[in-house]
RNA sequence: AGAGUGGAUCGGGCAGUCGCGGGUCGCAAGACACGAGGAAAGUCCGAGCUCCAUACAGCAGGGUAACGGCUAACGGCCGCCGAGGGUGACCUUAGGGAAAGUGCAACAGAAAGAAACCGCCGCUUUUGCGGCAAGGAUGGAAAGGCGAGGUAAGAGCUCACCGGCGCGCAGGAGACUGCGCGGCCAUGUAAACCCUACCCGGAGCAACACCGACCGGAUGCAGCAAUGCGCGUUCGCUGGACGUAUAUCCAAAGGGUGGCUUGAGCCUGUCGGCAACGGCAGGCCUAGACAGAUGAUUGCCUUCAAUGACAGAACUCGGCUUACAGAUCCACUCUCUUU
RNA sequence: GGCCCGUUGGUCAAGUGGCCUAAGACUCCGGCCUCUCACGCCGGCAACAGCGGUUCGAAUCCGCUACGGGUCA
């Protein structure tokens, strides 16, 4: 099983913010940037504009479990990787997050 | 059958696959059982625990407020009294003191506290003097209410009933209740200042303890000394106490470890008590993360429906308050019908 | 997670329980002035976060709720 490591600094997060790319979906916002550890480093961000604690943790969960899903098709070594919550995404199934995940990151090319 | 009152409970269950958290076993691979709530929430009260004198005094400040009990404690709970509401079951109630003092009561009104504008009566006479507080008018509130006697007119001036106050007797654990007697003096506001009684030292697990790389900081003045001033020890102020030089103290990372879950604990039975609650016996171990664990998916069953309410532990308890789709149970009240 | 503070027109804000039918400034609207605009002058619209309580009377006092901020490693 491919793994990652979170990441939990605020300046990692600032980073990618400025000089990472991003492609923003309905449900789900993606920033990327190349590491040269040789491992994926994957941080979950979800805001308090999108609700309670619980939503925000049923956000996190499923995009937790849409990358361990990507993660078993895909390679993703080498990339430091941010997910952003929206409001959408506390609605909305596994899949349907899985599929806007793995179409933002071929459209970032981070996957071919 | 309809309408209603009070209380309690549940908040789907079982199974399969992939994945997560800490625990136990194991060299390892892995295996095993466990893994959010009734409010985990708001942080409104009360405690445990930790540090600061195992915490002390005064002032300031804050809180509570009928009575009896329960409790570790409480502003909570139970019982009960008074007041208010309801036909009733039942519900609501920050419910001490206004004769310790001060303040306020806008506008209106003569007057908002020891009153007299209109008015009533007597004398005098066309203007005054004296008596009175029944009636009018204002107001949220007008000097106990209503009736009778009485009077020049009137007035608790006198009397009956009611209300309030004081005293005595009886009942009760007490708040209080009932009866009798006395005299009629007291407007409201204390969630205005205040008074009385009781309670509260301060801070909070980001507390605190230990380990700790790099770079650092503090240890003053007088005196032979005792000691004094100063400084520090977390407190709004003052006092008081303790410490004050060659080894201690402080500070210190994207720090590390502990604190971290066995506890005023839960369940069952029984006894005491109207109850809150307590005693005894037996059984059980039931999250402990540190960017933060329960998700995804499939099937079956119960169901009107379960894809679906409110909602996620962060040191831990006892309460309060607030949010909540739907479902179930118990006790009781009123009305109607039938027997 | 703990501890504090605040909420008044669209914005900034003042406000001793009664004179509050809530001051003022900017904005907005209408009118005057001007050849026109600006400036200026006159007038107007517009608010006490919500619910409950104390009081004769609440923006003010007391609870609860909602929202917004500050601070502590």
């Amino acid at each position: 099983m491919p793994s990652f490591v979170s990441l939990n600094l605020n300046k990692d997060f600032l980073r990618l913010y400025h000089k990472g790319k991003s492609c923003a979906k309905p449900t789900l916002v993606v920033y990327c940037m190349k590491n040269r550890l040789g491992l994926c480093r994957v941080g979950i961000t979800t805001g308090k504009k999108i609700g309670g604690a619980v939503q925000r943790n049923r956000a996190r969960r499923v995009i937790r479990a849409a990358l361990q899903n990507t993660l078993c098709a895909h390679d993703l070594a080498g990339w430091d990787l941010v997910f952003v919550a929206r409001t959408k995404t506390t609605r909305v199934k596994e899949p349907v997050v899985r599929a806007a995940m793995e179409d933002a990151l071929q459209t970032l090319g981070v996957i071919a």
